[in-house]
DNA sequence: TGCTAAAATGACCACATCGGTCAATATTTG
DNA sequence: CAAATATTGACCGATGTGGTCATTTTAGCA
């Protein structure tokens, strides 16, 4: 793909991912700037236009190696032989926290693609999202157990219904995780509350949805 | 507030906010631009910057007024002496229907505040949300029948459970909403099926929190 | 060591657009 | 008709844009 920049050493490639990441997580792609980019991640600017052409190319790029690195890590995560569909959530959620811990632009850089608006990604933000991102969601509800539930529970709404509380609790958390970005131990407590208040709700809903 | 803005003609302060929410719930506070707003509104920028003196006071005007518009059409919609939290929500679903039909650039831009970065902006904004937002939940809340639950059911949970299953469908619609915009029809299809997917979703849910 | 090719720099470009102003003009009012 | 008010839009200095390229630094090899 972009010889030149795989060529570049790991810490080079890493940075200047993260500072593409962190400034295309804080604004949409025709208000991000190159020049911020170049500064944070410690390269001049020649350096980024000789690797990727362009700054489309470059958000692009960041874009599908995000992809790769969620369902990479959903691989690594989910242990394909628990077939109880809460355990499966219980598996990614602490992937998520483990990710999100890891790099907190990550999770915010993939809501920013979802409401991008420009005209200039735009096909190609769906085109790639189309490829990749349903792939992820199949992976992770493969060979699900779905004897567990009740008869006559319509199991898909069951499963969009955990999803949406699973992204409604993050969501309602995103706002303090940016608030306590910097302070590692208070950063720490949140992760662990966020996924406490998940488990909490799986609890609850569980024994609507299984047999006894 | 701005006696010389609510001088104008009807017409024209209708004008100007749809202006102003079309551009801000496209773009961020910073990158959205006046000169776009005075265009599509059909004035002068001088009577523009004349009425709010300058770019902020506008924005907060236009989230005070939508909030408040958000919170009048709740007024209107709901019957409080249905004490049904159901019924409650397939009402608030055909009022938000309408609102959306009235104005689809409405939600967009409530989306739009809720990630709103803008150092600019950021405090006032979350100082008009706090005052306002909690109330309109509130009142959508107020009378509910908790004895129709099943027992040991926490209702606190079931009721954000269902809160985000409305807006986890909305969220899946809002992409097509756009994209139907302009064809009248489509548009009225697309709000019909929303609205009846939420509702498969209220009848799949119930029977799991009420008793028979 | 010296030489060459590749990697990296950052000043610089032309240009677009920004929020905001204000002298000039149009309209309304009494 | 004059005075007051409403409205215009050309204009401002400032800022920042994506992208280029002559120049310098570095790395690999003989």
């Amino acid at each position: 793909m972009y010889p030149l920049f795989l060529k570049a050493s790991a810490e080079k490639q890493r940075n200047i991912i993260n500072a593409a990441l962190h400034e295309f997580s804080k604004h949409s792609y025709d208000a991000a700037s190159t020049n911020n980019i170049v500064k944070e991640a410690g390269i001049s600017k020649g350096i980024l236009f000789h690797y990727f052409g362009n700054k489309k190319n470059l958000y692009l790029y960041v874009y599908e190696y995000v992809l790769d690195t969620y369902t990479e890590a959903i691989f690594d995560a989910l242990n394909l032989e628990e077939r109880d569909i809460f355990k499966r959530f219980t598996q990614m959620v602490s992937m998520q926290m483990n990710l999100l811990q890891q790099n907190p632009a990550f999770f915010n850089f993939l809501n920013m693609t979802t409401i991008e608006r420009s005209v200039a990604v735009a096909t190609e933000l769906e085109q790639i999202s189309n490829t990749k991102q349903d792939y992820s969601y199949e992976k992770f509800s493969f060979g699900i157990d779905y004897s567990l539930f009740k008869e006559g529970i319509n199991v898909e709404y069951a499963l969009n219904i955990l999803r949406w509380i699973n992204e409604g609790i993050a969501h309602r958390y995103e706002q303090q995780f940016k608030d306590a970005f910097n302070d590692f131990d208070e950063f720490n407590k949140l992760l662990n509350r966020c996924a406490e208040e998940m488990e909490d709700y799986f609890r609850f809903i569980k024994p609507l949805l299984y047999t006894e």
